[in-house]
DNA sequence: GTAGGGTTAG
């Protein structure tokens, strides 16, 4: 006997809530809502089959797990339920005849095909089928176990356990070969193990499979550790044979978690076992070297792995092509669909979906939609991966409509959307700030059975912290730890970080406290979140003792946290902890990136150390450090501090230079710092040259330019600016016709103050208090009666305080 | 054995 059922049952019994559930047939009656006395009967004798009743009073396991049978309402013993003509014990006669004779293969495909038709929770009706009609029958075993094999590998799990349950209280002893079947399909769950170990305490003997199955299914539920050591264990033992397939699936594992030269070390091992690599695992580890960016080691294995008389196929050129891709190098991308072209082979929708992901992330979300259309047209169709990569890059972009264009095309070719494509929804939703619209996805994946997982939930609490609902954010993390059990450090991560943003660190430390408590390992990110709640209230004590404490916990400080704390300094004007904080980091071997550098030059441009800051910026260049633009921002800013007009020009031809596309941020600095320098009409004419080359502008452009020419006599000017303001779609408010017509009563421009009143009016603004007093304090000074009447019945019809007449709130 | 969703810093 391979393994006693009734032990596996209790093994399943401390897996209630497993994963492991079968689709359940809601219209079958279960044991409990049996009514009729042979089928409490039944059911009775169905729980002692299953382990025992259950002293807690609860329903047997099988039930709990989600099964159940159809027996024994319908069908039952002395019930008169079983019917000779009954067309499934006609074919389980002819099963048992054929078993006689030794046609087994018969057997098996007629057992496998009365099991794919009665489905999952049929074993408890079929087993009582035999046990009534062929119990003694001498070829009873051997259908029996089939019958077992049939389920286990249709993957009825729970219908298999259940027929060698059975089969072990008949005293029947089911195959090894049954027992691996099994063991095949639980192997991506965590029975598995504790199935093998049972039956290894049993003393049972394990077949030539029994071992590369263990191993392959640790591998398969990413517990690399486990497989390793049973793997070691067992050669040492000389328990098994490993197979390649064993070696390729522990050196598929390896590279998945990115130890490639820890895989490559089983080559060695292979070997002396007599076995030569294949193409598997010349392409399994030709993909591992991809994933961390050794593509020159890469392509050696794949002229080694040619030399071996393999050549490469579709799956290893798209592996290297997505190495090229992963290390943004799109040139080399395309060299190698080159080369594979040569080589006769045409580029598949892998090959097409990783040239897309590749253009969407350099930004050209349109030429990926354009190579959308040549896949069709080369008579591919898209499948759901293809589809995800451009929702994804459209909701990046903000690309709404086109969403809501691709969505129909899904819904409309009939492909189903799966889990990442829904999360991929649900977070391009939420960064564009529309959580409704996120949840009532939500809603919707649900309703099709398509559960949201840890990255949903993750897209939905970063939705909440970044339009400030933290409130919403914290009770949405604690239904997920209270109903769905869902407890993950990275979900707490995101509302911790949230707390940090807005300066909450009370609550920020109260929710990592909370998260320690649940047993949670705290991780870097956890680490910095805190660090910058710290920060963001100026206290850097802290910020240092917690990054201390982190250090000690073992969590390796990275280039983020670095950063977080050299800005801090750096905003404190602790010049010298920046700098020494740098010096460490590098100390370290953490390469600072273009966000470190963006602080260094920060800090040295409010040290007044311009030519170092510009050094920084050239260092980066021969470092191959991305330079972007908050980097040249930085720097413009650091000028226009000082009023250094002319360099903070040269960063921005520079900017240029080196292909950097300006933000609006870049012009909003440079037009200010020309108007504070007096410069109005440079200012303008920049922004008409910017506005004619249809660069992206922000309000504070026009309004920067509007303000300076009410201050400095320009009021016409700024009338036809703010008029040009208005034609080019900007929203304006009762702020920026005060602050212009504050500016223009200043200087006694009072027409054009009332014209920009009258148009402020007739855009259906009303003035507040304060603009109100400004206007009549104004008009009054010039004894300008007749318009300060009619403002003062403008301000009484509209509900405004006449003591604002007479004073001036300043 | 190949492609998609992701928490932290300027």
């Amino acid at each position: 006997m391979p393994f006693p059922p009734n032990r596996l049952l209790l093994l399943l019994r401390r897996r209630r809530r497993s994963r492991l559930l079968l689709p359940l047939h809601p219209q079958k009656p279960s044991f409990s809502s049996s009514s009729s006395s042979s089928s409490a009967a039944a059911a009775a004798e169905e729980e002692d089959l299953l382990g025992g009743t259950d002293h807690s009073g609860e329903a047997p396991t099988l039930a709990k797990l989600g099964f159940e049978p159809p027996f024994p309402t319908d069908f039952a013993p002395n019930h008169g339920g079983l019917v000779e003509e009954d067309p499934r014990v006609l074919r389980l006669g002819v099963c048992h005849a054929l078993a006689r004779e030794g046609r087994l293969k018969e057997v098996r495909r007629i057992l496998r095909q009365i099991t794919d038709e009665e489905g999952s929770g049929s074993a408890p009706f079929i087993c009582q089928m035999l046990l009534y009609k062929f119990r003694e029958w001498d070829s009873n075993t051997i259908v029996w176990d089939m019958l077992a094999n049939a389920y286990a590998t249709s993957k009825m799990i729970l219908d298999a356990l259940y027929v060698l349950s059975k089969m072990d209280s008949l005293t029947m002893q089911a195959s090894i070969s049954t027992y691996d079947s099994l063991l095949y399909s639980v192997r991506c769950t965590d029975i598995a193990w504790e199935l093998f170990q049972e039956a290894k305490a049993h003393g049972l003997v394990h077949s030539e499979y029994t071992c590369n199955i263990v191993i392959d299914g640790l591998c398969k539920q990413h517990k690399l550790v486990e497989a390793i050591d049973f793997f070691q264990q067992a050669r040492e033992r000389k328990e098994f044979r490993p197979c390649i397939m064993t070696f390729n699936a522990l050196m598929s594992a390896l590279c998945n978690v990115g130890f490639v030269q820890v895989a490559k070390s089983f080559i060695p091992i292979m070997l002396k076992y007599g076995l030569l690599p294949d193409r598997y695992s010349y392409s399994t580890l030709i993909h591992g070297l991809c994933i961390v960016g050794s593509m020159e080691e890469a392509l050696e294995l794949s002229e080694e792995m040619q030399k071996s008389g393999m050549e490469l196929d579709m799956i290893t050129f798209n592996s290297l092509i997505n190495g090229y891709r992963l290390l943004g190098l799109m040139s080399e991308v395309w060299k190698l669909i080159q080369m594979m072209i040569q080589q006769g082979l045409q580029p598949d929708l892998v090959t097409y979906t990783i040239l897309i992901t590749g253009l969407c992330e350099k930004g050209n979300v349109e030429e990926g939609l354009r190579m959308r259309m040549e896949i069709l047209s080369r008579g591919f169709e898209l499948n759901i991966v293809t589809y995800s990569v451009l929702l994804n890059a459209l909701c990046k972009r903000g690309l709404v409509h086109e969403v809501e264009k691709l969505l129909n095309e899904i819904e409309t070719i009939g492909l189903d959307m799966d889990i990442v494509a829904y999360s991929t929804l649900v977070s391009g939703y939420c960064k564009l700030g529309e959580i409704e619209r996120a949840l009532q996805v939500c809603k919707i994946m649900c309703s099709k059975r398509v559960m949201p997982n840890l990255f949903t939930h993750r897209s939905i609490l970063s939705g909440l912290c970044k339009k400030g609902m933290l409130v919403e954010a914290r009770w949405y993390l604690e239904n997920l730890a209270n109903k769905c059990q869902v407890n993950d450090i990275t979900l707490y991560n995101v509302v911790i970080d949230g707390y940090a943003k807005v300066g909450d660190v009370n609550n920020a430390v109260r929710l990592y406290e909370q998260a320690i408590k649940l047993g949670l390992e705290p991780t870097i990110v956890t680490c910095n979140s805190l660090i910058y709640a710290f920060c963001k209230v100026g206290n850097l004590t802290m910020a240092e003792s917690f990054f201390k404490t982190f250090e000690l916990k073992r969590l390796v400080p990275t280039v983020v946290t670095y950063t977080i704390l050299m800005d801090a300094f750096c905003e404190a004007g602790n010049f010298d902890s920046m700098l020494k904080l740098f010096d460490e980091m590098v100390g370290k071997s953490i390469v600072p990136n273009a966000i470190t550098y963006s602080v260094v030059i920060k800090g040295l441009c409010k040290h007044g150390m311009f030519q170092k800051a510009i050094h920084v910026l050239h260092d980066m260049h021969i470092k191959d450090v991305t330079t972007d633009q908050i980097t040249y921002n930085t720097l413009i800013q650091g000028f226009c501090e000082v009023s250094n007009t002319e360099m903070a020009f040269r960063i921005h031809d520079n900017m240029l230079q080196h292909g950097v596309v300006p933000s609006p941020v870049t012009y909003n600095l440079l037009i200010n710092v020309l108007c504070l320098k007096g410069r109005v009409k440079h200012a303008e004419m920049l922004l008409n040259s910017l506005v004619e080359k249809g660069v992206d502008l922000r309000k504070f452009a026009y309004m920067t330019i509007i303000k300076a020419q009410c201050a400095k006599g320009m009021p016409y000017k700024a009338i036809l600016l703010f008029d040009r303001l208005i034609n080019a779609g900007f929203k304006v408010s009762i702020k920026d016709f005060s602050s212009a017509i504050n500016r223009l009563c200043k200087v006694y421009y009072l027409d054009e103050a009332k014209m920009l009143f009258k148009m402020m009016i007739c855009f259906g603004i009303r003035p507040d208090q304060k603009l109100a007093a400004v206007m009549c304090n104004a008009l009054n000074k010039k004894n300008d009666f007749c318009s300060l009447y009619v403002l003062q019945a403008l301000i009484v019809k509209g509900g405004l305080l006449p003591w604002v007449l007479t004073k001036d709130p300043g």
